[in-house]
DNA sequence: TGAATTTGACCACC
DNA sequence: GGTGGTCAAATTCA
């Protein structure tokens, strides 16, 4: 998929009139919709959380091929980079690296977290989260079967901006079987840049977030939305273990019709957010609006963290159409 | 050619 | 000493 990001005032890319506004129109409200339902989502105070609702209507998707697809999927794969071969052996390494400073040394290695924030999801798309991440390390884990990604925000350097995240996938999504891998993302810090036009995330994007229902324990919510390339159609971070996370449904991938209990307590990072499944008045007023006859265009599942998927959501044709209605069980 | 990614080494913490 | 987090040169691609 190729994903434009809609200047503002510019309109959007999202094709012919009519059909075209109505799509955007539900980009708009699932967003919107994601706001209400996860209104604690921490804005930074640059407000950089914005991002995860109020830029929808700055997006702007092309569809790749229909139905809509995770940006990465459509961004060809990349496989850059492999260890150079330096003929002056590790200490040459080191002097040219300057690693005898005692300050650049200091710099390295394991850091304190003193202070700092700490958020951890699980999800399976974890590209999508609103923000574009520059990649500076993987690492094999001990005991875990997945390489662990290291990102730090693309403003990092010009803002200063300390958020980071890390990426790995779970030991027990497959990939395969049914179910699309899953990832636990660690955001640590908050955001403290400010989103510049051409950085701006479009819509959330990806928020897993597990419940503590009894009777439906280790379960996870997610929704997502397409958006621009955050990662600007970048590799994902579980590419080196030979698996591509894109949350897609398919066929092959497809997802289970049962019914869940989806009433429940999210959960992030053991701080437990009520989702009370009568709407609230926006809420109600946000899904009176949308037309919940059609399948709206965004990718909104709801999985359990168990690997298996509890939800009720129909992806009525393809990938990422599903019917919305039944993310609120009615 | 610049940006993004890979990857082994380095370093701090436990 | 083991492990995890970070660095930065090398590599690749648009």
């Amino acid at each position: 998929m190729q994903l434009n990001r809609g200047a503002v005032g510019g309109g959007h890319a999202c094709g012919t009139p009519d059909a075209t506004q109505l799509r955007c129109r539900e980009r708009e409200l699932v967003a919107q919709l994601h706001e209400l339902l996860f209104p604690s989502t921490p804005p930074s105070p640059a407000g950089g959380g914005a991002s995860w609702s109020s830029s929808a209507a700055e997006l702007s998707v092309e569809h790749c091929g229909s139905p809509v697809k995770a940006p990465t999927l459509c961004g060809r794969r990349r496989g850059r980079g492999s260890k150079r071969v330096r003929e002056g052996g590790p200490q040459e390494e080191q002097k040219q690296r300057g690693g005898s400073s005692a300050e650049t040394k200091a710099a390295r290695g394991r850091r304190k977290k003193e202070g700092t924030t700490t958020k951890t999801i699980v999800t399976t798309v974890p590209d999508f989260d609103g923000y574009q991440w520059k990649k500076y390390g993987q690492k094999q884990i001990e005991a875990a079967q997945y390489p662990r990604s290291y990102y730090r925000c693309t403003n990092s350097a010009d803002q200063a901006c300390p958020a980071k995240r890390t990426v790995q996938r779970n030991d027990d999504g497959d990939g395969d079987g049914g179910r699309p891998p899953k990832y636990t993302v660690v955001y640590i810090s908050e955001h403290s840049c400010k989103l510049t036009e051409a950085a701006a995330a479009p819509v959330i994007l990806e928020t897993t977030v597990g419940t503590k229902a009894p009777a439906a324990p280790d379960t996870a919510a997610v929704f997502s939305s397409s958006s621009s390339a955050f990662s600007n159609g970048t590799q994902s971070p579980a590419s080196s273990d030979g698996t591509w996370s894109d949350g897609t449904v398919s066929e092959a991938n497809p997802v289970p019709r049962e019914r869940g209990d989806c009433s429940s307590l999210f959960d992030v990072d053991g701080d437990y957010w009520e989702w009370d499944p009568s709407p609230t008045a926006p809420a109600a007023a946000l899904l009176q609006d949308m037309d919940f006859a059609r399948p709206i265009m965004s990718p909104v599942h709801i999985a359990a963290t168990d690997g298996s998927w509890i939800n009720d959501l129909f992806f009525n044709e393809s990938p990422f159409v599903l019917n919305s209605c039944q993310l609120f069980g009615y």
